[in-house]
DNA sequence: ATCTCTGTACTAGTAAGGTAGTACACTTAT
DNA sequence: ATAAGTGTACTACCTTACTAGTACAGAGAT
């Protein structure tokens, strides 16, 4: 399943969805899976199920999960594809970051900017 | 001078610091100038003066300033090799950080650690 | 129908971090 | 010697954000 590092500095619930991003990515998960319930994996990583929920309810609204209320976190069949496309998109945010913000004299306040929202896992 | 945004989620000690670093990488401020002194910049950024001593500090601690006490901040002779070492060592990590990270299935924790980090400005 | 599962809303506590206020010690120049 | 500059230490406020506690509403099965 998933592993949570209560050491890092990444909230928890971060943590959940990239790791569950990087289950659909590695095709552990695939659409049409149903993922854990919030309760289930909370009961699991001795968390407080609304922590899971909050990285449920964000995937959610991201398209990974299609799904009624009171039933199941089913994938949906656009998950794998978002999820590559998040991993693609932040690889192109980071290197052009990296080049663009440092190669040459760009505000600095504009790669600061890009760092404070990488943090809080802007993918 | 450096520009500061208030707006931006990144604290404006290290947007002072990546300031610094910038006006140092593209040749404004050189090795053996006199940065300006932690009250002017705080009078001018209408700042507290712990807030900009606290960049200096950190600058000072990697080696940017060599100065003595209750003089002035003259950046060392090696403030310009580190200004690009740190950029560099951005940059590698930022793309190391895209590729290897996501590409193939790295532990989830491992890249939020990173990320995290990152935000916390560790140039 | 009742029991158990699901997700969720609201609240509150708590920890971390950043910034400002204030005061002190020292250096230098007038 | 005095005044004005320097950097710094200590404190405290404040904001932000994450997480947990608790309780509620609906769905499905026995």
């Amino acid at each position: 399943m998933i592993q949570i590092d209560f050491r890092s500095q990444a909230p928890i619930y971060e943590q959940i969805k990239t790791g569950l991003k990087g289950l659909v990515r590695r095709g552990l998960l695939k659409p049409g899976d149903e993922a854990p319930s919030i309760r289930a994996m909370a009961a699991q990583l001795k968390l407080n199920p609304n922590t899971v929920a909050r990285a449920y309810r964000e995937l959610s609204a991201e398209g990974f999960f299609e799904g009624q209320r009171g039933s199941e976190n089913v994938l949906s069949p656009r998950a794998a594809a978002l999820a590559r496309a998040a991993a693609a998109h932040l690889q192109a945010r980071l290197t052009e970051g990296g080049k663009e913000g440092l190669g040459h004299g760009r505000a600095a306040a504009a790669i600061e900017e890009l760092l404070a929202k990488l943090k809080k896992g802007a993918l």
